[in-house]
DNA sequence: TTATTCAGCTTACATCTGTACGCTATTTTG
DNA sequence: CAAAATAGCGTACAGATGTAAGCTGAATAA
């Protein structure tokens, strides 16, 4: 094998043990390099070949994290497009995403109160990144000002991602009481801002 | 001095030093019994005497933070009873509460994200009694059904609360924005919410 | 082929953590 | 008053952490 193939291939082996160690009880700041490094099977100190520090690690898993999440989004908007309703749909999807991936999205979560400032800014791009792409997708189906579809899209994502943070200690039937309140809620929201919308 | 009065005087040292502990970088989860100690001005083992756990000094912090919120709220409310709307009003203490007692505030986001069940959970309490406050107070004044004002009220105390976690680091010029924002969104959701309610 | 690079290892060290143990001095009880 | 209780202290230990130093063996370059 390649010795670029090899390293690659480590590092991939570095990046799924650090994911696989973001259970309920840990974050990115209370893993250790040692922990991390003994899940991936090296020894403590090969982790620098890698990386210079944990945190470098850290931030490309909100990277990918916020990937994920982006990707499944995209796929979203396509079934909005066959004919379901936006909210419906959004909520569904991100319900999936949850529950589908629950440590990535736990992640996101938590970094995103977390203490370290270069993690919770990272974090904060991806969910611009989110309400930016749903404030375009109401701009061209409603035609509002650009601030107007922000305000609305911004409201939306925050309490999607407030729920989210709900759901994550749901059980099912938990979760489908909560999918339902979210959906109603958003409604208010996309009610609310149609009929205080400026003439056009 | 008493042996009683001795003793609730250093609870307090700890507990104070507890609170002075928990800036922009420390976590309940992450300040240590030395630490606390410490700053406490006591031997590390002395803390035992107060308390089983560091855990349990944590679930005692998050209830005296939750406390401050809700005191705060009050007087919010008898504000909003004279005269001045009640999402400016609500709004503008809230913000006073995130700048005036930052480090009680910030407690409150990251244990309500964190790692630990237990804070977590007596979190989500301190939140759920702000929700109830409010819906009563929506049922009050325009006599919708429970369920319908507490969606609302749900709503409304989620976006307040995202909108602090953004706040916590921003300036002043930003705070003001943040401000504005928040304020046109809750009113998206009045007006929605006030669209969409049963007939009465 | 020989020389160089470099991923990964082992060993080592200083620092921090929680907490067990036993002592002292003061208050409280009888 | 004497005896018991207890707040607080100092010492000590086992474990975990980050990371520095130097070695090995295989892949690459010459």
């Amino acid at each position: 094998m390649n010795r670029q193939e090899q390293k690659k291939k480590t590092r991939r082996l570095i990046i799924d043990a650090a994911f696989r160690l973001l259970d309920e009880k840990h974050t990115l700041s209370t893993i250790s390099l040692r922990e991390v490094a003994r899940n991936a099977g090296i020894a403590p100190t090969s982790f620098y070949r890698h990386f210079n520090d944990i945190d470098e690690l850290g931030l490309i898993l909100v990277d990918e994290a916020g990937l994920a999440l982006r990707q499944l989004m995209r796929q979203a908007r396509i079934e909005i497009a066959s004919g379901t309703g936006i909210i419906n749909t959004s909520v569904d999807t991100f319900m999936l995403f949850t529950s589908d991936q629950s440590n990535v999205f736990r992640l996101l979560l938590l970094e995103h109160a977390g203490t370290s400032m270069a993690f919770k800014a990272a974090v904060s791009r991806e969910i611009q990144h989110f309400i930016d792409e749903l404030s375009d997708f109401i701009r061209k189906g409603s035609h509002v000002p650009a601030e107007f579809a922000f305000l609305q899209a911004d409201a939306m994502v925050k309490l999607v991602f407030s729920a989210g943070a709900e759901i994550m200690e749901a059980d099912k039937n938990q979760r489908e009481m909560l999918a339902n309140k979210l959906k109603k809620q958003l409604l208010f929201i996309a009610k609310g801002a149609n009929s205080l919308k400026p003439r056009t």
